[in-house]
DNA sequence: GTCTATAGCCTGATAGAC
DNA sequence: GTCTATCAGGCTATAGAC
């Protein structure tokens, strides 16, 4: 740590949003510099190079996101209550920081080795493996890994897709609501796997 | 048309699965030009500049990629079945042409309002509507727009997340096989809209 | 239709003063 | 810890010969 931290910190918070936008080839040094009305050159005291800025802005980015997401699993209730507890805060979390959605899409298609681990060991282990579980509880014939996955995409790829929804079909306005969409998934999901 | 229209044919063949690769951002016209064998000035003569080559790229890309999706989702059969079709159909696109999907990704992220309504208009009107269609069949208390965005969103997210789930808890290799997946999905939806 | 050469700008990164 | 100045190289795009 530095004798003022202030000013690194600074560096990666508005950093963090750039890179949300337009991807780590798409944003330059002199960028973030002009962002943090600072040099370019005194963006290197801080950091050795582009890549480590970036590193260290994932990590800060990625940092105890999925925290509530894990607890809210674990939490008391019936098995379908915490189903509908978790599909609502993932929704709520993915609406509420699109740049942390944004990097994690990104990292899905331009992250190296590294920076994956980082993310499964920083944000998604934990929450990962209480939904696995949960899922064992819900559905015990079905494979929890498999149905981890899906879970998440069906609540990410509502957001994902939303730059193109509005060229398709049925469209409404209400779509881009978390509640709605988290409702809609939640209804599913209790069909699928309630007990018949 | 030129009078010989294979040069730019390769240019745009050669320049998808670097730009599946690396984003637009990330992928010169020096890039493309080493990938073709030919100087960089020549790429000049197909194509305005690089943002002209990219969208001819994408819409080479693009073109009538989703046709047998509709054609599954219309043909005969009971909604179920078609229901099934359509879902390892989508599945298999998606495994079997992983450029597509990236490019996909990446417009999701970094596509403006012109590429968006191409990429609308040249893949996914028409089966985005036959879905919808048919998830009105199944289900007519839900809302079809949102559960076509869902079972998208289902299919597309374990290839997306493929290079995550090898650090997550619970990974088999037949994870990664697409008729494990679509197998895996068929079920899911077919729990949750047969009648009951 | 492709080449070589190059203009003009932007890039990541460094040197050295303060 | 931040600055100005700068380097070496990459970038898109153009000029003009063949």
């Amino acid at each position: 740590m530095q004798a003022s931290p202030d000013t690194r910190i600074t560096i990666l918070d508005r950093s963090i949003p750039l890179y949300a936008a337009k991807g780590y080839s798409g944003v330059s040094m002199r960028d973030i510099a002009r962002a943090v009305s600072i040099s370019p050159a005194a963006l290197y005291h801080h950091f050795p190079n582009k890549q480590a800025l970036y590193l260290a802005a994932m990590e800060r980015a990625f940092a105890d996101k999925a925290l509530t997401i894990t607890a809210t699993v674990r939490s008391e209730g019936t098995a379908l209550q915490r189903l509908e507890n978790f599909i609502e805060r993932f929704t709520r979390l993915m609406a509420d920081d699109p740049d942390f959605r944004m990097l994690l899409q990104r990292e899905l298609l331009d992250g190296d080795q590294q920076r994956l681990r980082l993310l499964v060991d920083r944000v998604f282990a934990e929450p990962f493996t209480a939904v696995s579980e949960l899922a064992l509880e819900l559905a015990p014939d079905c494979d929890p890994h498999l149905m981890t996955i899906s879970l998440a995409g069906l609540v990410l790829f509502h957001f994902e897709a939303a730059p193109l929804r509005q060229f398709l079909p049925g469209m409404r306005a209400e779509h881009d609501q978390p509640e709605v969409i988290a409702r809609h998934i939640a209804r599913l999901m209790t069909r699928a796997l309630e007990s018949r």
